[in-house]
DNA sequence: GACGGGATTTGCT
DNA sequence: GCAAATCCCGTCC
């Protein structure tokens, strides 16, 4: 039997190196599959700007946040209170230090459904074992990308919140989420 | 239900 | 030295 990611296109670059909040927005119902044995649909993310106090960018670049400066379509980990790892999808041109923090995941193939271990982002990570090896690593690869499931949902259908955890420009509304979905965290 | 502490890296002050 | 894009587990209402 062929499985989802089969038929599933993998998003272009061009998918990316758009307005972050539009990724953001988009990357709702899109699917990250990882070497062909998970496959979870995105339910909630955030996004997070150049001119933003509350992004690893604000101050420019360092060691640390360089895969945020690339060109989108880049994967940007970074490691946070000792304990989690959070994803972050790249997006815009290169030099321009902008991406969308993966905050809740949908499991669709292989992670066991009933126990929420997707619904945040540090808990998502570790459910699918991604850590710092997968900092700069690209979505266009077959074994770790981001693909179409031709899941879309309108305006109506997601919510646009404050983000979560953050103590600077904590007014912004760049928080997207899929409305009345258990998977979306809190 | 609502706090509060612990885990313990990274980058800025 | 300390806060941080987090989460879990304990205690005390």
């Amino acid at each position: 039997m062929k499985l989802l990611e089969d038929f599933s296109p993998i998003l272009p670059k061009k998918f990316y190196i758009q307005d972050t909040k539009t990724v953001a927005k988009k990357l709702l119902g899109k699917a990250l599959s990882i070497n062909n044995q998970y496959l979870c649909e995105i339910v909630e993310t955030e996004a997070y700007l150049q001119h933003d106090m509350a992004s690893h960018s604000y101050r420019g670049l360092t060691k640390r946040n360089w895969p945020m400066f690339e060109e989108g379509g880049l994967c940007y980990v970074y490691f946070i209170y000792g304990m989690y790892f959070c994803m972050n999808v790249v997006t815009n041109k290169k030099g321009i230090g902008e991406a969308v923090l993966i905050r809740s995941v949908k499991p669709l193939v292989g992670l066991k459904k009933e126990f929420k271990l997707c619904n945040g982002p540090g808990k998502l990570t570790r459910a699918l074992k991604i850590d710092l090896s997968c900092n700069g690593k690209n979505f266009f690869d077959k074994n770790f990308c981001i693909v179409d499931i031709g899941q879309n949902y309108s305006d109506s259908e997601i919510n646009i919140s404050k983000r979560i955890g953050i103590s600077k420009s904590q007014d912004e509304l760049l928080r997207f989420s899929v409305k009345e979905n258990q998977w979306v965290s809190r």
